[in-house]
RNA sequence: GCGGGUGUAGCACAAUGGUAGUGCAGCAGCCUUCCAAGCUGAAUACGAGGGUUCGAUUCCCUUCACCCGCUCCA
């Protein structure tokens, strides 16, 4: 049975996760990975870097893909120029002030409640709500009615003033009636809530040089996709790939590392002509499923989700999400770990012309989001990011495919996947419950342990060359404390896949055994093919 | 952010207003020729801060973290 609990207690146990400033009681939404870990999410990007960017043959057509295309990467910086984040829509969307409602116990964004001051006899309030704006006047007068105990036959009695405003527009929150309140004054001050991380560039700065720490690794790529066109020599269809860090102050981290302050992206933007977007994002959408099972994910963990259209900002043919079901959470349920996006000419537009209004009526082409004195809010570059084909000499703003994976929901799934008690005989030959890491041999953080079966008979030198030839292709173990028994077991938790043993045969004739962590069966190898059979197997090898 | 629960060694769990125990793991040694054997020895913990008290791990307050539910969720 899997437990997070359990999952949880081994990578603790074992050195893959530890809470962040543990000693000092620990800070919410932040993780350390330990010696295991660290080699674990190295594996695991690694991969993701081979087998998308540097391992891309941009000369075929890759099996499912409308043609050839090419793969570079890119390495930004966290801190951005802060007009970045207004441009990309994360300022508007991720930075609010926020009031609570001390008797509903919810929480409203400041500047989307509205209402109206409402006068009956001596009395002045202000009714609100979170009703839009066609039937904002109806939503109010009704709650004042009730508000103030009168019957329809005596509605005259109420004024509603014409003006409507939100509450970022009133001295105070005194007088008003919250939307799901039904007394006066139960808001609490409006409170900044930014779900980015604010940060003040230079060691003087003021308000003007606030930037913040990136909240996802995209927007380097679209701000540099000139500077790649420049001087890389791509063509349009071709992807930007990039692995790091990016940071959101989450309301609530919860589920060990799933929702963590602090995490990292791995995240590819494919550009390619408008009229061959669909193409590219059904091709991405299933290799990045398939990816995630060629690693290990087992099929029935894992599901595709398509966005329903109403989920979908309009300018979106499609997203899809790859999710995998995690033992924290409710059966038949699932957790994001990669979003496939079809987004369009949203993000280079936007750092082209400013802000575009991702609510401009549908059928349009989006225009620039205007602020109230009818210029643009949000400024763009003024840079041209379009693209001209030299064979069709046609110019364009290509349209992206994004798919964005999360580096750590990934370690988290691989490990619950690879998380399995089983049963194996001890030396006795009584069944033992066996705890065992089944990771992916490309994503094991140790590839192989060496152990002289006994610490005697020349057995531990042997086991010592052997040891010292491996390291140098590969993350080795060497060990030959107590039992043999009890040290594959460790191994097994580690999620270590082979296990070399030097016996008495070995001083007779160069070979070894090789334990398979999952079979538990042993093969006999000659010392000389080690390396090399170890490199193929863990290649090669399948879940 | 709200409500409920939990916090004792690396892990799992005891007990106690007055010397904090056990099992497993780990370490040193003995013994061990293929799946957590055995023996010996040493080490390691009351989440943090404050209060009450002669004395607090235990009672009280605050705080931090984790778990469950709600809320939120690009």
């Amino acid at each position: 049975m899997k437990s997070m609990e359990k999952i949880v207690s081994l990578c603790k146990r074992r050195g893959f996760l530890f809470q962040s400033s543990e000693i000092y009681g620990g800070v919410q939404g932040c993780w350390d990975y330990g010696p295991l870990g660290v080699e674990l999410k190295r594996n695991l990007k690694e991969a993701w870097w081979q087998d998308m960017i540097a391992g891309h043959n941009e000369l075929v057509t890759p099996a499912g893909a409308p043609g050839t295309f090419e793969m570079v990467g890119l390495d930004c910086t966290i801190l951005m120029h802060p007009q970045v984040w207004k441009c990309s829509g994360h300022y508007d969307l991720f930075h609010d002030f926020m009031v609570d409602c001390r008797e509903s116990r919810k929480r409203y964004r400041f500047d989307q409640v509205r209402g109206r001051w409402c006068v009956r006899g001596e009395q002045r309030i202000f009714v609100s709500t979170l009703a839009d704006v066609e039937t904002e006047l109806s939503e109010v007068t009704r709650r004042a009615m009730k508000f103030f105990k009168l019957r329809a036959k005596n509605a005259e009695e109420l004024t509603v003033e014409d003006q409507s405003y939100t509450l970022d527009q009133l001295e105070s929150t005194e007088s008003v009636l919250a939307p799901d309140a039904k007394k006066l004054g139960t808001l609490t001050e409006p409170r900044e809530f930014n779900l980015m991380f604010k940060t003040t560039l230079g060691a003087l700065g003021g308000e003007d040089d606030v930037t913040f720490l990136r909240p996802e690794t995209a927007q380097g790529i679209f701000v540099n996709f000139k500077n790649v066109l420049d001087s890389s020599r791509v063509k349009v269809p071709f992807g930007i790939g990039q692995v790091g860090k990016s940071f959101r102050n989450e309301i609530t981290p919860r589920n060990f590392t799933f929702r963590s302050r602090e995490f990292e992206q791995m995240e590819i933007e494919f550009f390619c002509p408008p009229d061959q977007s669909q193409d590219w994002y059904r091709y991405w959408r299933d290799r990045r499923l398939a990816w995630y099972t060629s690693l290990g994910l087992s099929g029935e963990s894992l599901i595709m989700r398509e966005h329903e259209s109403s989920e979908l900002a309009h300018y979106s043919v499609g997203t899809a999400d790859i999710e995998y079901a995690f033992p924290f959470l409710p059966e038949g349920e699932f957790g994001e770990l990669e979003g496939i996006a079809h987004r369009g000419d949203f993000d280079l537009r936007s750092h082209m012309e400013g802000k575009l209004n991702p609510n401009s009526p549908e059928g349009e082409p989006m225009a620039v989001e205007l602020n109230e004195h009818g210029k643009p809010k949000y400024r763009g570059s003024g840079k041209d990011l379009s693209y001209r084909d030299e064979v069709t000499n046609e110019k364009f703003v290509p349209h992206v495919i994004e798919p964005s994976a999360g580096a750590d929901r990934a370690v988290l799934a691989f490990l619950c996947e690879a998380f399995t008690e089983d049963e194996a005989p001890d030396e006795k030959g009584v069944m033992q419950t066996r705890t065992v890491m089944k990771l992916h041999p490309r994503l094991a953080p140790i590839k192989a342990a060496v152990f002289p079966l006994v610490k005697k008979d020349g057995m531990p030198e042997v086991a010592h060359e052997i040891y010292g030839e491996l390291k140098r292709h590969m993350n080795v173990f060497y060990d030959d404390k107590g039992a043999v028994g009890r040290r594959y077991r460790r191994q097994d938790e580690a999620g270590t896949p082979y296990c070399i043993t030097v016996d008495g045969e070995t001083l007779t004739d160069q070979t070894v055994t090789v334990r398979d962590r999952d079979s538990l069966e042993q093969t006999r190898v000659p010392i000389s093919e080690l390396a090399s059979l170890l490199s193929e197997r863990i290649a090669s090898a399948t879940c």
